[in-house]
DNA sequence: AGTATTTGGTTTATAATGTAAACTACTTTA
DNA sequence: TAAAGTAGTTTACATTATAAACCAAATACT
């Protein structure tokens, strides 16, 4: 029987980010928007939804003037995530 | 940066769905209903929306004198199963 | 100097989606 | 013959994703 996807990983937008912050020590809210080509209003929820799950920390702070988001995986997040792949790969196994 | 997924496969029970037909000739709608673990109702939604897009064939007879649903992977279904796949693992790999 | 425009976001409203509950039709069993 | 089971479909609701609208500050025009 197929085991359940956690949802919150099971979502273009978020595994997009997800898999942007496994593969960086840390990455800007400007670069993930870009990266997954998507809307600033969006990415914005999304991580605050990966944030309250504790999937990410998300450091606010200021280049210069300008506001500077900043978000990092954590431990949590990257255990998460590698279940989520875990799962995943039974449903697309031939 | 990240290509898009699939909306239709992209979907933990169409997914199911779709990863069980490409492992079986064909396969019953009570066998996709108890491998899937989900309700008649959802199942049978997203077969319409699967067999709309041409990923699927349904045929409906009978067994003796019940209903018998049985789906089939197109050659279409097929294709895009294996495009999802392959975008995906942008997504999953380290 | 005043006013667009851009940057870097957040909040909110809407559209789309998934899901289960309710229903249909027929069959089997008590 | 009434109740329960099988095999689904339809419909209504709740959740979710997404974009539009908004905010605050900085920079660029004229």
């Amino acid at each position: 029987m197929l085991r359940e996807l956690d949802p919150l990983l099971h979502s273009q937008l978020r595994l997009g980010i997800m898999s942007l912050l496994m593969n960086a020590e840390s990455a800007e809210f400007t670069y993930l928007k870009e990266k997954t080509n998507s809307t600033a209003g969006n990415v914005s929820v999304q991580l605050d939804k990966l944030s309250a799950a504790g999937y990410i920390h998300i450091e606010k702070s200021f280049n210069g003037k300008k506001p500077l988001t900043t978000c990092r995986i954590t431990k949590k997040g990257i255990k998460a995530f590698e279940e989520y792949v875990n799962t995943l790969k039974d449903y697309i196994k031939k």
